[in-house]
DNA sequence: CGCCTCATCTGCAACGATGTATTCCATCAC
DNA sequence: GTGATGGAATACATCGTTGCAGATGAGGCG
């Protein structure tokens, strides 16, 4: 069996107690006492069970992360940064995977899940606000990704509305007039999509151009939903001469469809996405994109998130930090 | 505080043993005792602890992955299939990032981290077998992506060769003579590296073309591996008509390079990749490459790690089953 | 009627650590 | 010399569950 704190006890001639008070460094120890201890469990190659200390101290040095899939490209990377970051706090990160289904997001809000992790970061795509605050109760909770807004909510903003509107102002200022936006439907004013897209009717307007409906089509926001949306608008008929995709994946999987039939980019048509992940950089024609702030929004979220856990005291202000975004001007839209 | 066993007891007026019983379901329990539990858990809200479970059963039902890095595609789709394929057996997946160093490679094997998980997988890059096989110690352990092979050790393969051979053969057959090689040293002969390159080799032989060391060039597995390889090639003036990229991310930075340096692709150069990531598809040109099995791996490893978990004899012999690869050809190379 | 069987339920002792309270002893002030 | 001080170590209970052994009691059987 694994070697105990009662092993190294006795091979150090100590009391159990002790042994504990050396590992948590303990500050009244006599340092010749403290050494025999320390060889001790160098000899017995002892190491700390942390499921029997979880039990006892009742903290789990466990954060949850509850996002749709890993195989999608912003999420991986927001995950390793998260990891990263949680990580050189002494926590580690518990992933799972919603799937965007409801009943996933709530399971992993009430579900045994949280029994393991102090605290959770949720990047919720199918529950409204309600209902994550009746799913969540009372364990600390950090919500990223802005599908869902809520002043009661801790959660790390991305500036939707200013980086979409600079995307926006980027592709006019180039002389772009007729500019679809893919992954949100006319009317949208909540979430990501409802954000992003009024940011893209606030710099048409500061710009004097007409906001016309024709050219916003909704869709899956992956590579193939893109993809799609784009063919949909081109049999259409309708004309335009850029396209903005409301995440690089779909922007991506237009670009492609757009090659496909035989459109030139950017010359016939610019490309613009949002949230420069990895692939954006090396797609071709490269994709101009916005970076939200991806390690910036990782960090704040961890750090807030165990704030919250080790703050004693319970009457915490909501806190809802910006992160800073960057335009990334690249070849799809010079 | 939380609701214990101990409270639904005495909410359904039975001992804390005959909770726990109906719990794990054993078998002689009068339907109606089992039912009043039932309620009473259900008003109460209880839900096990699982680290007081854990502590007590020695089981904790998580599966360790460690990896370099989430952010890396092949690496995220993996986790997300591997993830998956735990869940449906009712275990979940702590993932650590390596970041391909040794240190962490070992501190992952070795470490705290060990106690919390009933079993590793394990994608080394660092550590060699002997050196993986002193860290692991007992802890059951199952390796995929064969940078190591070791006839000791569990481990899911790929069919490095074989599917390397196809890709390549693939490329002969279109007519591509001067296929360049990039992720492998000349000479390299172990490792997915070295078992890819030996599939090139193989396959050229078959077809009677000479093998040229100019034509293999190494780099980071990664985009702008690729795309530093093939500035280096086409600076050195060695003349190609193909490159084949051991993975998809440096196939993918090396197709970029190329076009943003005028080459037609597939007209001048065919590209060909390997991994089949999600981008790959939605590229442009969409890239040709051989999909692994990555799904297959997934189950098999999660399959086999938690067979030798469940497995009281400890003396299972040691497998190593191969995952199905399947060609799939795109623009990049027709 | 007594004994055995077996479904059903219970009590107690762990699992391996930490928190609290307590003891022990050397030092120091007066 | 005595009481106060405080550093250093310890004992014991405890976190919430499960394994094991045992108690209970209804029914079957000779």
């Amino acid at each position: 069996m694994a070697v105990t704190m009662n092993d190294v006890a006795r091979a150090a001639g100590v009391s159990l107690k002790t042994v504990s008070n050396v590992i948590n460094n303990y500050e009244f120890i006599r340092p010749t006492t403290k050494q025999r201890v320390l060889d001790a469990i160098d000899e017995l190659g002892y190491e700390t069970n942390l499921t029997a200390r979880s039990l006892r101290s009742g903290k789990t040095s466990m954060l949850g992360l509850v996002l749709a899939d890993l195989s999608i490209p912003f999420y991986a990377e927001l995950a390793s940064d998260i990891m990263k970051a949680a990580w050189a706090r002494g926590y580690r990160v518990l992933v799972e995977q919603s799937g965007n289904e409801a009943d996933h997001e709530r399971a992993a809000l009430q579900g045994q899940f949280r029994s393991l992790t102090d605290g959770l970061l949720f990047i919720p795509l199918a529950l409204d606000a309600e209902q994550i605050i009746q799913a969540a109760g009372a364990k600390p909770l950090v919500l990223l990704g802005e599908f869902v807004q809520d002043p009661r909510l801790d959660m790390v903003l991305i500036q939707n509305h200013q980086a979409a509107a600079a995307v926006t102002s980027h592709l006019l200022a180039a002389g772009r007039r007729r500019i679809a936006v893919l992954g949100a439907n006319d009317g949208d004013t909540t979430g990501s999509n409802g954000l992003r897209l009024s940011g893209y009717r606030a710099a048409l307007a500061a710009a004097g151009v007409e906001y016309d409906p024709a050219l916003v089509v909704g869709c899956d926001w992956r590579r193939d939903g893109g993809a799609d949306a784009i063919a949909r608008l081109l049999d259409s008929g309708v004309a335009f001469d850029a396209v903005f995709g409301l995440n690089d994946a779909l922007a991506l999987g237009a670009l492609h469809e757009l090659l496909v039939r035989g459109k030139d980019v950017p010359g016939e048509v610019a490309v613009a996405g949002f949230d420069d992940i990895d692939e954006a950089r090396f797609a071709s024609p490269s994709l101009t994109t916005v970076a939200p702030g991806r390690t910036e929004i990782a960090e704040r979220a961890v750090e807030l998130l165990i704030e919250r856990i080790e703050s004693k005291d319970a009457v915490l202000k909501v806190q809802q930090p910006e992160a800073a975004f960057e335009l990334r001007v690249r070849q799809s839209a010079p």
